[in-house]
DNA sequence: CGGTAGTCGTTTACTGGTAAAACACCTGTT
DNA sequence: AACAGGTGTTTTACCAGTAAACGACTACCG
């Protein structure tokens, strides 16, 4: 949207409105210029695009005060969650982006001290990358406030909602990581 | 992310495995490293991003045909749903883009014949763009088959579910929308 | 052995976005 | 009238990401 990201097929709309979230209100104009369309998915995906977006712009402060980008922390937290080293290749699996930018990634992670990396003894085109301490230390340190600023944002939807929003997207995402490759057509 | 956006706070996992979507098998690796912590947050927020990614690389293929990226099909919605002339400025809120990437957007519409400008007559800063008759044409033609593909996308979901799923994220995102600025810290 | 095919990681060239400066213009004040 | 300050748009400089080419290496197979 970005993550960029952007907007999404149902755009944006900046007026608040008293009718709901921007989304309705887009929704609302695309209903009255092609009355006859389905508007229902993009209640939902334009939806999650823009929560994304949103989401994304707000950088999440306990990331900013460390210095690190979201990306940067989704490497640094593969490799603490996982527990063991990672090569490159995996690490790009697990955060579901290139090689290129885990190459990139870690150049800037090691000059930082936060990771470190090895050749492996067997096959010579393969490195392992393992947190150092440091990098470990931010990590644990900067989870919890991150974990309590996420925690913060969503506290405008009540806990139960909260559950029931996680179960539903829950099954969207398992659809979509399934069998998304189908459509792509 | 970008929306792009790439991966969130918790990461991803390329495992899908049975136990449900990969960001399940994130926060189980979390848990299992921080039992103490709440994982709550990630299971909405981690899904939010991986799903926006996931649709943003499935790259929408009715668009794709028509060879206009999501962002260009935004700006042409925009003035398609509102039916009427836009500035720049007003494109830029109304697609929750910078003002630059509406300038180079309008430039390339424009030179595809998809977009005129006119100048405002009062005021020489100010330019009102308007679509062409190929370009309403185009957003006509192409939005039936991205509601249709949209729908294909979600059709994993059942369709009482995807009432709530629309409405739980209409929830949060009114709050966001809301209440985001106050966090920003 | 020797060559071919495949894999891992990096480099390169490019894309599409943003922030901030620059530019052109309006508006209110003196 | 002249100027200060504000607004709308474009330009500039830059950044982070990708895809594709590349180099180094392994593994297979005759």
């Amino acid at each position: 949207m970005t993550a960029s990201d952007g907007g999404s097929a149902t755009g944006g709309d900046a007026r608040g409105g008293a009718g709901g979230d921007t989304v309705a209100a887009v929704v609302r104009q695309w209903r009255a210029v092609h009355p006859d369309l389905d508007t229902g998915p993009m209640e939902i995906i334009g939806r999650i695009n823009r929560c994304a977006a949103l989401l994304q712009q707000a950088e999440d402060a306990p990331l900013r005060r460390a210095g690190l980008s979201r990306a940067e922390f989704d490497l640094l937290g593969a490799l603490r969650r996982t527990g063991h080293e990672l090569t490159p290749g995996e690490l790009a699996r697990e955060t579901f982006s290139s090689g290129a930018a885990v190459t990139k990634r870690l150049k800037q992670l090691t000059e930082r001290g936060l990771v470190e990396r090895r050749g492996d003894t067997r096959d010579r085109r393969v490195a392992h990358v393992r947190l150092t301490d440091a990098g470990r230390d931010l990590v644990d340190g900067i989870l919890p406030d991150q974990l309590a600023y996420e925690s913060a944002v969503l506290s405008g939807v009540e806990p139960p909602a909260q559950g029931e929003l996680a179960a539903l997207l829950g099954v969207l995402l398992g659809q979509l990581e399934g069998r998304l490759d189908a459509l792509r057509i």
